[in-house]
DNA sequence: TTGAAAGCGCTAACAC
DNA sequence: GTGTTAGCGCTTTCAA
């Protein structure tokens, strides 16, 4: 691999006068024909900055970490590729892990967060709190962004309208004629959860339908936990026509214990969830779901962190735009 | 973050002292006893190595980059972890990407493979073929291995028992009693798919049963691949009435065009997927899959890249422990 | 406008 | 058994 050296040879320069031009430093005077030649020089020899070398000397990796609670979750293919997107505009790559790589005090945690591999982190640990205390000190000398994870007055969050998603897909059971409307939340301990159920029951309020609390589970996120809420949920009497279900994988799980039940949807019941997915679109019938802005909240975190990075003050973030919409697939139709 | 000479200052010792312990230099003698005040000095200060400065002096980053068609596959989730478990093992971190990401010529390719950020590569790109060369020459200094996607003869690779999976679902709708049996592959530029093409056809031919060559279709792995296959195969005259489908994922998609052609699986068509994952037992009906061991290729493969990066001759590794196993859900039933 | 040189944290060759 | 030192590739201050 060439170095800088390599290149200052080649060019009949310095090295400084080449890391001067190629690393686009603001101020400084080049004049026109030596930045050509280095710049040719570097061309020809394929030249590219070794990052360890850089990273030793300026202490910063141009790398951040963004931890999400599993890869296989379809829900924040959207969220990655906005973080990635904005990264690589700011000349930045993205470390992808899993919240389990940063259990407290594993070995993982430590050689992704403490031997100055990355310049931040954005974490988006699941529906469990994780204190920044955990992080092994991380927090204390570089930015740290939770997303959609704590509360939006807490310091470095970056939260989704997930209180104006809850509302739409509620309204649009309640347009729909349904009443009788369960509400499968995730876990009470989630500030999700809670923004959530803040939308749901605005929405209800709103139209002077009174919530029966026996309609509301909390389990959780994940298939499994859709499946407990289903069993609670078509147990009730009289049982409830609609259900609105807090996320689309807890969806996938719901459906697939409906049917086994015998409970046909959407002539029996009606099922909406919040966030889209491809998985939605395959599931029988296909899910009516609530996109959320995963794509710009991946973006608008990085710019965030980035802008710390730089030294600038913190700020939250509240991403609205677009707003959450309500995608009509098969699995809601109007109440008989 | 404290340093190495930090460390040496407490202990009252030299930097290289300090290096040769805490680095766990093999060959090295020094005397228990410092050896012990160096460890506690580095413990009070909680030193951890500065991974870049490290990096810059050894010419090695101590991290491989694992790149995959996307992460949203739920798939590859036993691959990755597989690589994870095995790299964390060598001290080795795993920076994950998507094929995308290395789109040949890009600047994030560039960014990740060509600045001296990664020892070596575990590549899947997908179905597509991907050769070395659009890597930007980094295959001519660095180790890449390619992860069940070249044949099983091509330097660099590393393989999963496809053509053994597919015999064995194969065989599984066989014992059923099926014999019009159709075969929704992936494409045919795929090492893959030949393979399990060889595995559906042996099993055929071990029950004497001729391949309906309109009952085989290839058009790939995703839920829409799977949408046009079935679309083709149920349109078929007489109708097949078992399907074996290369991979889990086309079998979401077929089953989901199945249910709205209003063909009822299993009663009217027993389905069968290779590949195994959560999604499979949450389809209608619950998919019948064979389980194939990725984890076991992620660990191998990354042995592998670890053997090369210390210097050893490349060898090309096949999995077949575990075999593939049958998990039998509800899409298969005997033929009526 | 350009160059010389120091030094980021670490390892390893060499000296004692 | 332990210490001294050079140098990995880069940026940046300072001098010319």
């Amino acid at each position: 691999m060439a170095t800088l050296s390599d290149v200052a040879a080649r060019a009949g320069v310095s090295v400084s006068a080449v890391s001067r031009v190629l690393s686009n430093a603001p101020e400084t005077r080049v004049s026109e024909e030596t930045r050509d030649r280095i710049r040719r020089a570097a061309r020809d020899l394929g030249y590219r900055p070794n990052s360890a070398g850089r990273a030793l000397r300026s202490a910063r990796s141009n790398v951040v970490a963004l931890i999400v609670p599993d890869l296989m979750n379809a829900l924040f293919v959207e969220l990655v590729r906005g973080v990635e997107d904005a990264a690589i505009d700011q000349d930045y790559l993205v470390l992808m892990g899993r919240t389990e790589d940063i259990e407290p005090g594993g070995e993982r945690a430590h050689k992704l967060l403490g031997e100055g591999r990355v310049d931040a982190l954005l974490l988006q640990p699941g529906d469990k709190p994780l204190p920044l205390e955990s992080l092994g000190g991380f927090a204390n000398s570089r930015p740290v962004i939770r997303l959609n994870s704590v509360g939006e007055d807490e310091p470095g969050s970056a939260t989704m309208p997930d209180e104006v998603g809850a509302r739409v897909a509620t309204r649009h059971l309640i347009d729909l004629g349904h009443e009788r409307i369960a509400f499968a939340n995730g876990i009470s301990e989630s500030y999700t959860a809670e923004r959530r159920a803040r939308g749901f029951r605005a929405a209800m309020g709103a139209a002077g339908i009174t919530v029966d609390e026996a309609l509301v589970t909390a389990y959780g996120y994940t298939p499994s936990d859709g499946e407990r809420a289903a069993a609670q949920l078509l147990a009730a009497t009289p049982r409830p026509t609609a259900i609105f279900v807090a996320n689309v994988n807890a969806a996938v799980g719901l459906l697939a214990y409906a049917r086994k039940a015998g409970v046909q949807v959407p002539r029996d019941l009606a099922v909406v969830a919040l966030h889209d997915s491809w998985t939605a679109a395959n599931t029988w019938p296909p899910l009516t779901t609530v996109t959320m802005p995963s794509y710009e909240l991946g973006r608008r975190a990085f710019d965030e962190v980035h802008r710390r990075i730089l030294g600038e003050e913190p700020s939250n973030i509240r991403v609205d735009d677009p707003p959450p919409r309500l995608i009509v697939r098969e699995s809601t139709v109007p109440l008989r």
